[in-house]
DNA sequence: ACGCATACCTGAGTGC
DNA sequence: TGCACTCAGGTATGCG
């Protein structure tokens, strides 16, 4: 699933690929693609027919191309990959995806851009740019970690002042951007927390070290080129990511611990899961592991 | 104001 | 063979 590194990795494939370059036309196959395009599918094409697209932007799991302003305040094309979501460079000629959504094609009649997204939790919409350049429905996404403008000590204290879950809040896009399930159970396994630990009970040294994690383990997914575990992640060739291989909690229920072989658990959490070492990161006074109903019936049959 | 559950989606996998 | 169900999960929204 695309969190930061593999939006980064999109986004670099976009830069070499889409800069610079006029859109002809930009078809819309599926409305449920430019839902967040309020004027509408019809809109988005005619707005977008002759724009230059600019140097790709990120912002946590958002992405966004400035346009080439007419007059006034800017605009930018802002795409949000949601869980499935593809940006394909493709030749023109190349057979449709089974669920492309959106096509926009070049004047210069070389490879066009495609968005395709099986789950429709994506999505792309022109919007207006605030005064430094983040387009309005992004400006409440806070900075990512990526970020040199990131302060750290900040975000430690803010999360320290929330009364959740530290799960909860590394997964709180507008504390700090860019972490989904995978880099917070790998960041928190990296930092030896739990995802239980409240909030207001963390040290501010423990606050920085899973900042800190995150960060490390996010910078080493995009050198792998990202994390996918199958074919719904790819960047705009079509290429999956190496980062998988390296995971040591997510996804590893059963497999031993890669720092004390200790056997990896998996909670429920928030309707999805947890992944953690039990002996590494130990869970919070009071906490107790849900038993799953099924197990809990054939306990009692 | 804030924390939290829920709706939105499709395809793969599983159990009967 | 097929039906029903579960799971994957990022974000906007609305509730208490």
């Amino acid at each position: 699933m695309p969190e930061l590194p593999e939006v980064e990795v999109v986004r670099r494939g976009l830069e070499a690929h889409v800069t610079d370059r006029e859109l002809a036309a930009v078809d819309v196959l599926h409305a449920r693609a430019v839902r967040r395009h309020v004027a509408g599918a019809g809109d988005l094409s005619d707005r977008l027919a002759g724009r230059v697209l600019r140097r790709p932007q990120r912002r946590g799991k958002y992405l966004w191309v400035p346009l080439d302003s007419l007059e006034g305040p800017g605009e930018a094309l802002v795409v949000h990959l949601g869980m499935s979501g593809q940006l394909l460079v493709q030749d023109p000629a190349a057979p449709d995806e089974r669920h492309l959504r959106v096509r926009l094609r070049f004047a210069d009649g070389g490879p066009e851009l495609r968005f395709v997204d099986q789950r429709t939790f994506g999505g792309v919409a022109l919007v207006p740019t605030g005064a430094d350049g983040v387009p309005v429905i992004v400006e409440h996404i806070a900075r990512d970690l990526l970020d040199p403008l990131e302060d750290d000590a900040a975000v430690a204290r803010a999360l320290r002042a929330k009364r959740t879950q530290l799960k909860r809040a590394l997964l709180d896009q507008t504390l700090v951007s860019g972490i989904g399930n995978i880099y917070a159970d790998e960041a928190l396994w990296r930092a030896q927390l739990h995802w239980a630990r409240p909030t207001d009970r963390l040290s501010r040294g423990d606050a920085l070290a899973v900042l800190g994690a995150a960060r490390e383990v996010m910078v080493e997914a995009l050198d792998q080129g990202g994390t996918s575990f199958d074919a719904l992640y790819v960047n705009v060739n079509g290429q999956s990511g190496y980062f998988d291989r390296s995971l040591a909690a997510y996804g590893q229920e059963g497999r031993p611990c890669p720092r004390c072989g200790t056997l990896v658990v998996r909670d429920p959490f928030m309707g999805r899961s947890s992944f953690s070492c039990p002996h590494c990161q130990r869970p919070p006074r009071g906490w107790r592991r849900e038993v799953p109903a099924r197990a809990r019936e054939s306990v009692r049959g």
